[in-house]
DNA sequence: GCCGTTTTCGGCCCGACTGTTTTCAGTCG
């Protein structure tokens, strides 16, 4: 359970703006359990998310003495706490909370059905303290006893035990548009349907889904539910009502069906499309203007009348309150609105302003295909030109390059690029591993000779926060490096960052005039939205790559380019939009 | 707990569905 030091947050040391905002969510979910306010529960979640998408340093803040209330969202309590965080890495009134809430009972909010109420009532009346105890509670017809649950609670319950314990595995988007796709496709079969789109954090590009938001415009609502029930794989539907319907697949993935009428279609998928915090401003500008929006359209409010204005189309439910149709990925509640105000809205970067491919694998170390194999790939999707970046020697698992091998790889390079045209440009690059005790694994007279040079740490990935800083940012010091690859090695579901401390790494990129890869493996997505919102907030340039190790897998791009839209990258501040002529002539080497 | 061209208190988005209730609370998105 709970450890000695379970107390303590974290060292000081560590204190960066991500754990002062995990302190916040932390507390925000035990606030929750206790049933207290949910505007004071909000406010938390507020502060949390809004801390994450600064680009200073809190710490730095405190240390200069800053006024934080100037901070969206934070008062003068929350500023308090972040000063506490900052200066001793705690915070009391978290340490209490913890105290109060055994660990195992926040578990049980992962059913579904179950909320902070239920919750509570079962800690508190049977002393339920952990997803096994629930069960146990369950076979034993004890929790239907409870006022206001009943059998087929208790049921529900014993069912969604199973959907709890791995319900905090999120699908990844890839996985989920292939299931959005193939529904699409099994919908089609239902004649009276006029209009079918998927919402929710699908449409926004969210690396990971929880579920899939179905909206569909038909006069046959019967018909489609039923065309929906025939769908493969589903266990269980969850509920039918009247215009709603809800099922789990075999995979635990579930899937939420909205059958809406034509005019308010807009209205629907703004509403579904969220995000919840984005919606929640729309919601108040519009009450603010008189007016009120839900998911049938915008209404005109005087007195009890209520008048319908808008809802058939996205654009004029956003009309309606002086906004401009927001891209999906851009409705996060985080900057839309300040740039909507000032007319500035973004226009995000699209696959089609890529020109060329900055991270790959071939057959001499652990890709599939050869150099020539991988050029005519990248030319069939109309890239520009390519980097052959293959691993260096200390990856030894993937038979990684030595400089004679590296060496070797870049006269045969020189030997086909006489045979190619002048429309295409192949490049003699590396991704060299950075040491686990410091330094490059290569000398730099090799990597001088390379076109494009990527950093990476592959080994020594569980080193302390300063151990693997002071890697990679002797790295950034490297004057042949010029970009750091997947630069916080999370793998999602799987593998957490490096306790990297990223905030110097940023600060020192941006002194040395070097790049950071936005990695577009859908497994990876490294940097993340925000870390990338972030390097745009202080004019550090992003390279999107695939690292693919196929001739397939340079697709992933479309994920990559998904996750840069969210951090509201345009084409200027990704570097591969340039054509190598232009962007050879803003690489600083010596 | 935050916030203010309805300002320092009283708001804070809105509706569908379910189960356990007899008119509604809890959960979800």
């Amino acid at each position: 359970m709970s450890k000695p030091e379970g107390v303590e947050i974290s060292s000081v040391d560590g204190m960066n703006n991500e754990r002062i905002a995990d302190a916040f969510d932390e507390v925000a979910d035990l606030l929750e359990f206790t049933g207290s306010n949910p505007f004071r529960v909000r406010a938390y979640r507020n502060a949390g998310r809004n801390i994450r998408g600064l680009p200073q340093s809190l710490r730095d803040a405190v240390d200069r003495g800053e006024d934080l209330t100037q901070i969206e969202g934070i008062g003068d309590d929350l500023a308090g706490k972040i000063v506490s965080l900052a200066t001793s890495g705690r915070l009391e009134m978290l340490e209490e909370l913890r105290a109060r809430i055994p660990e195992g009972v926040m578990a049980l909010l992962r059913i579904p059905g179950v909320g902070p109420k239920k919750a509570a009532l079962l800690f508190k009346e049977l002393g339920i303290r952990s997803l096994d105890e629930l069960k146990t509670a369950c076979e034993q017809g004890r929790v239907r006893e409870l006022k206001g649950f009943g059998k087929k609670t208790e049921e529900g319950i014993l069912k969604g035990i199973d959907v709890a314990a791995q319900a905090n595995q999120r699908m990844f988007w890839s996985e989920a548009d292939e299931i959005a796709h193939a529904l699409r496709l099994h919908m089609r079969a239902c004649s009276p349907m006029e209009q079918l789109e998927f919402a929710g954090s699908y449409r926004r590009g969210k690396e990971t889904v929880g579920d899939l938001d179905m909206l569909v415009v038909s006069s046959d609502i019967a018909a489609v539910m039923d065309r929906f029930a025939a769908f493969p794989g589903i266990s269980t539907v969850i509920g039918r009502g009247e215009t709603k319907m809800s099922v789990r697949l075999d995979s635990g993935l579930q899937i939420d069906l909205r059958v809406v009428p034509r005019e308010s279609y807009g209205a629907a998928l703004q509403y579904f499309t969220g995000s919840k915090e984005h919606n929640v401003i729309v919601r108040g500008m519009a009450k603010q203007a008189g007016m009120k929006i839900n998911e049938y359209g915008v209404f005109r409010v005087e007195g009890e009348r209520e008048t319908y204005v808008a809802g058939a189309s996205e654009a004029e439910v956003y009309a309606t309150l002086g906004l401009p149709l927001f891209p999906p990925e851009m409705r996060e509640a985080r900057q839309e609105f300040d740039w909507a105000r000032q007319g500035e809205l973004p226009r995000l970067i699209e696959l089609a302003d890529l020109r060329g491919d900055l991270h790959m694998h071939t057959t001499a170390t652990d890709g599939a295909a050869s150099i020539e194999q991988m050029v005519a790939a990248a030319r069939q999707r109309g890239l520009e030109y390519i980097a052959i970046t293959d691993h260096s020697q200390r990856v030894s698992m993937a038979r990684g390059l030595d400089a004679t091998r590296v060496l070797a790889q870049w006269t045969e390079i020189d030997r086909i690029r006489r045979d190619l045209d002048e429309s295409f440009v192949l490049l003699k690059g590396i991704e060299c591993d950075i040491l686990e005790k410091g330094g490059m694994d290569l000398p730099d007279d090799v990597l001088a000779q390379a076109d494009w040079v990527l950093a990476s740490v592959h080994y020594g990935q569980r080193q302390s926060r300063s151990e693997i800083t002071e890697r990679i940012l002797g790295a950034l010091d490297n004057p042949y490096v010029t970009a750091i690859a997947h630069p916080t090695g999370r793998l999602l579901n799987q593998r957490e960052p490096y306790e990297v401390d990223l905030e110097a790494v940023f600060q020192r990129a941006k002194e040395r005039g070097k790049i950071l890869e936005l990695n577009a493996n859908p497994h990876r997505l490294d940097l993340n939205d925000l870390h990338c919102a972030t390097a745009r907030q202080l004019g550090i340039p992003i390279v999107i790559s695939t690292d693919a190790h196929s001739v397939n897998g340079l697709d992933v791009m479309r994920y990559g380019i998904l996750q840069a839209r969210r951090a509201g990258l345009t084409r200027e501040d990704v570097i591969n939009t340039r054509p190598w002529s232009e962007l050879r002539k803003f690489l600083r080497r010596p």
